[in-house]
DNA sequence: CCCGCTCGTCACCGGGCGGTGAGTAGGAAG
DNA sequence: CTTCCTACTCACCGCCCGGTGACGAGCGGG
């Protein structure tokens, strides 16, 4: 292959700090959604974001800083995802919340494969890096459930918070399960219409606990 | 240190094939269980069971014939690890079933490490070898539900395999989460009041849903 | 023009990985 | 005692990892 010039201007550093800063965080999300966060590191990075892994450690203080960095961008994660009005449903109860919640939160994580990888990241290893990752994200989860709930109370005697993490984690669940297996406890989680029947399974769950 | 003759025994090798070949897949379980599925490998089981890594290959075949080992011990775990009677109870309604499988589940899956990593693991990573491990638990798991539940059956209208996967999706990710990061949507998993809060949440969802 | 600073690259290090071929030790059979 | 088979070990390969020190390339300010 003869080198054209248009190669040769293309493969041209851009010689722009933030821009290049850019493209690593860029390539961090990119390797970590798609790759998976087994194949997350300085190299793969690097390799992804087309730059030397140098400019890593010198922009972003190594991996960890990098990873803080996506951290911070995720914080915006829910409000990019998640509608924050009620979709011009009026509430009338909290179990109609709840459902809708339910609903919204499995839907953003099929649809999400990065925040998928750190949820599976935070079940396979216990760093402070990751700690940090899956905080952040968990906390803008549950600023956004306040925020979203008003003034609803559920039925007193129960105890909104556990039960609330019951479903979200029977949702994440069954999310990573599909993607990596397709299946779990003998449920098949590929089609639509499996999932169909798992957010009917979700609707009895929550009006059974919530009315 | 001056080479006594204890040691000298202790280490020499035990030229017994089938002792060997035991004491590598108890390597391989205790790796797994106790270092996670990251650590595992062919270096890590051999270094574990005292041996050269050559014997696993050729007792094994490798790494995915270990595995499949491991899977093939596994199909006992569930006749091991969980009561196969009624503890006693007469269970007179479907929901009281369900209730004691969650909480057997549960409790069993917090007190074994060894099939809480292959849970993890098979979040992680898509292999063959993975899914024939996980596929070997899902099997096991679903028999003994099928031996337990009798005669019973769900109110009519109620998808039970899909709200039963639900159920057991809630406490698989409940517990995982606990190792790895001991919280899961701002619910503290830690002390054994947090999981009595959890209990009751999954009384009062198994008994919303099947009455 | 050349200095100096920043952006970027390259080569290299030690170490761990999966994988393999050649060689050793040790007990049973003759 | 020798033979032979089997259990077992050792040394080595190539690869990729995270991490670092030294070197060039380009651009703005004197």
């Amino acid at each position: 292959m003869i080198p054209s010039e248009e190669t040769d201007v293309l493969e041209r550093p851009v010689r722009d700090r933030s821009q290049t800063e850019a493209r690593i965080r860029a390539a961090a999300k990119a390797v970590l959604a798609e790759d998976g966060f087994k194949a997350f590191g300085i190299n793969a990075v690097a390799r992804r974001a087309g730059c030397d892994k140098q400019l890593i450690y010198r922009y972003f203080g190594g991996l960890s800083g990098l990873i803080e960095t996506v951290g911070g961008d995720l914080g915006t994660w829910v409000r990019e995802h998640i509608p924050e009005d009620s979709g011009g449903m009026f509430l009338l109860t909290y179990g109609d919340l709840m459902e809708r919640l339910a609903l919204l939160f499995l839907d953003a994580l099929r649809a999400d494969p990065l925040v998928r990888q750190i949820a599976a990241w935070e079940l396979a290893e216990e760093s402070d890096e990751v700690r940090r990752l899956s905080e952040a994200r968990s906390r803008a989860l549950a600023g956004w459930i306040d925020r979203m709930k008003g003034s609803l109370q559920p039925a007193k005697g129960v105890d909104a918070t556990v039960t609330n993490a019951v479903i979200l984690a029977a949702i994440q669940q069954l999310v990573l399960a599909s993607v990596t297996s397709g299946r779990f406890a003998g449920v098949t989680l590929k089609s639509e219409k499996d999932w169909d029947k798992v957010r009917g399974a979700l609707k009895r769950v929550v009006h059974g606990v919530y009315g």
